[in-house]
DNA sequence: ATTACTCTCTGATAATTATCATAGCAGGTT
DNA sequence: AACCTGCTATGATAATTATCAGAGAGTAAT
């Protein structure tokens, strides 16, 4: 994981983004011919955006295929009172189109950068064609769906039977150990969206919050937290 | 959908399923040519499972490729603490493998019969096999696990934006508007397992059946449910 | 500088939900 | 029959979570 990081950030750097060095070949066009990839690669479009702004609309017609080359997103749906529901967050090399490109022709979701994020984008009916004529690269397209929406499906199960504290304790384990991989780290979501995203309400994330500082089990400063006793922090997300 | 309904029913009655009248053709063969797909109809097999079998067991490798032909089942998991949680439930034409069948080696998830139940199943390397030469059956593939796997995020999500009484009357419509279709069904699960379902104590769901019969909205004879004010029960669901 | 935001934070109180205890009832078993 | 066991049911009480209210801090716009 850390060697993939590296070499993305090499072509990161590269602003003409010839796909030189991009780990997308590998984890998804493994079994795309190399002349093939090329021409993707030269009819693909790269897109940045920064913090807030908005990537895809619940809604929007479904024409693009995306993935996440830098940054972070998270993925919402409006209910019908008007609140936000945050379904889950996605990562570099993640498809955040992957959801519903192929079950719907519009978006079910919203998806909107919580870090500064660069995108590629390619059309959907470029990646379909190949999709179509290639079965082994459509096999691995399907093992991308499955293990995402595998993951958000167990992802929620675990939340579903915490109590508050579980929960926010199980946030903080997920950016610490899945995201950032580091126990400093700066949230990028803000109380509120952490409230949408678990299913309480933003007082009580505080609080809970301010109870963790209390206890020592982490640092607050504004949006930096500081997981200092991890294993109690663990042992509360387990249930506890 | 009544129409499906009726052709399956017909090829129920042919015990010696010779795959016939078989829905599956039309809505995940449909790209499979028509003496291939002989092949495969001679290598299934079909299995029979009453009320409360267990038909796939959490942890168990993935190497067969299970789809519903009759019946309804839940998928379940075992959290830390041993309580079960229910995922989803699925329904004829549901492939109850897919869920995990290309993103793990092994089952994430239990399977068990809530009533009668017949499935057939076919070998996962055969269909894997078909799935490499032919494009178009693994694209069908792709749509199908993405519409399973959206329906239960969704679902998932319309839960946990609720109240007990919301979740209640969410469970009480779905399987009257989506499984049975009618307005009195026998409920094919206990109050424990609607807890389980929604994430809440089997007391409350029995104290919240109880009150939803004392306000006239539904009748309760044990398992037998009659809805008697549905868009009441609308209103609670979409809450009030 | 002032206004108008949103976000974070805390306290008091209300509402919701869980836990504990108990009991009736049905089905299966010995 | 007598004995389990699991399911349904209800009440009392405890715990958890939401709602309402208010306040400070920061930020953007005028």
């Amino acid at each position: 994981m850390r060697v993939n990081e590296t070499r993305v950030n090499r072509a990161m750097g590269n602003t003409s983004c010839t796909c030189e060095y991009c780990q997308l070949k590998n984890i998804f066009f493994a079994h795309v011919k190399s002349d093939e990839l090329t021409n993707i690669c030269d009819l693909k479009v790269e897109r940045s955006y920064s913090k807030g702004e908005s990537i895809i609309q619940e809604g929007d017609p479904i024409t693009e295929f995306v993935y996440m080359k830098k940054g972070l997103v998270k993925l919402s749906k409006a209910s019908i009172d008007g609140k936000d529901q945050i379904i889950s967050f996605s990562k570099p090399f993640d498809f955040v189109s992957l959801l519903s490109v192929f079950s719907s022709t519009q978006y079910k979701y919203s998806v909107t950068a919580i870090e500064q994020t660069t995108v590629c984008i390619l059309q959907l009916d470029v990646v379909r064609k190949y999709a179509e004529e290639n079965a082994l690269f459509a096999m691995d397209m399907m093992s991308n769906i499955s293990q995402m929406t595998d993951k958000i499906i167990l992802d929620n199960l675990e939340i579903k039977r915490k109590h508050l504290k579980g929960r926010i304790a199980h946030v903080l384990l997920y950016f610490s150990d899945y995201i950032y991989k580091k126990d400093e780290f700066e949230l990028p979501i803000s109380r509120r969206e952490i409230a949408e995203y678990i299913g309480m309400t933003t007082e009580n994330v505080i609080r809970t919050l301010s109870e963790f500082r209390k206890d020592e089990i982490i640092k607050i400063f504004g949006k930096d937290i500081l997981i200092a006793d991890k294993k109690r922090l663990k042992s509360i997300s387990d249930f506890g």
